[in-house]
DNA sequence: ATAATATATTTATATATTTGCATTTGTCTA
DNA sequence: TAGACAAATGCAAATATATAAATATATTAT
């Protein structure tokens, strides 16, 4: 299977991933999200100062795209990435920004 | 230096990169634009046939955020990638795109 | 059942992005 | 210098996104 020579629904599906990245607030996320780590709303609410509905909205930005997963435990709602090697992404671009 | 823990400026520098990245069409282009492979606005306005100016204005998105730079040769501009690491990006992507 | 806590959704407003057309600017050649 | 070709820019309409306040839903404990 071939990486290049994307059709027009994977180039869109691979955009809207990057997309629902691409955000200060949703890289901060993701950052602290490395090497398997699950945190729930509040947490991620307090740790970035920022208010808990678009907290819950950015996370489910996120899951809608296909970057993070969830999963409930009681009143919490635990999120964490989907594919380890997206830190990649986030690593890459911060490397690049750093140049 | 870390590559986590970034400055809020760092993070919105970050999301700027990606966000020039996350389009279809632009993510076409840097497929293009792999292997130091260097291609003028024309080739690709045929290539990805779209507009002219549609392509010069994504050419230019990616230019202003840092991930291509263009070097004028006679009539043409030659555009490619600024640093080869960012095709990872995509690459990285498509992966999870396909699973 | 009720209260308390954690998340999610709805709504409205403000802001940003995409696209193509028309135009302009830059470069080469006759 | 005029004409042809390549690329960039200004503009406007349609579309998408971000944010926060208010509200709704889900879960647990009393």
């Amino acid at each position: 299977m071939q990486i290049n020579d994307l059709t027009i629904e994977q180039l869109e599906e691979a955009a809207n991933m990057l997309k629902a990245i691409a955000h200060p607030m949703r890289i901060a996320i993701l950052n602290y999200l490395e090497d398997g780590k699950k945190l729930t709303v509040t947490q991620i609410h307090e740790l970035l100062k920022i208010e808990q509905s678009t907290t819950s909205h950015h996370l489910g930005i996120l899951k809608d795209k296909g970057v993070l997963s969830s999963k409930r435990e009681g009143k919490n709602t635990y999120y964490f990435l989907r594919h380890a090697n997206l830190s990649n992404i986030v690593n890459c671009v911060s490397k690049c920004t750093m140049g």
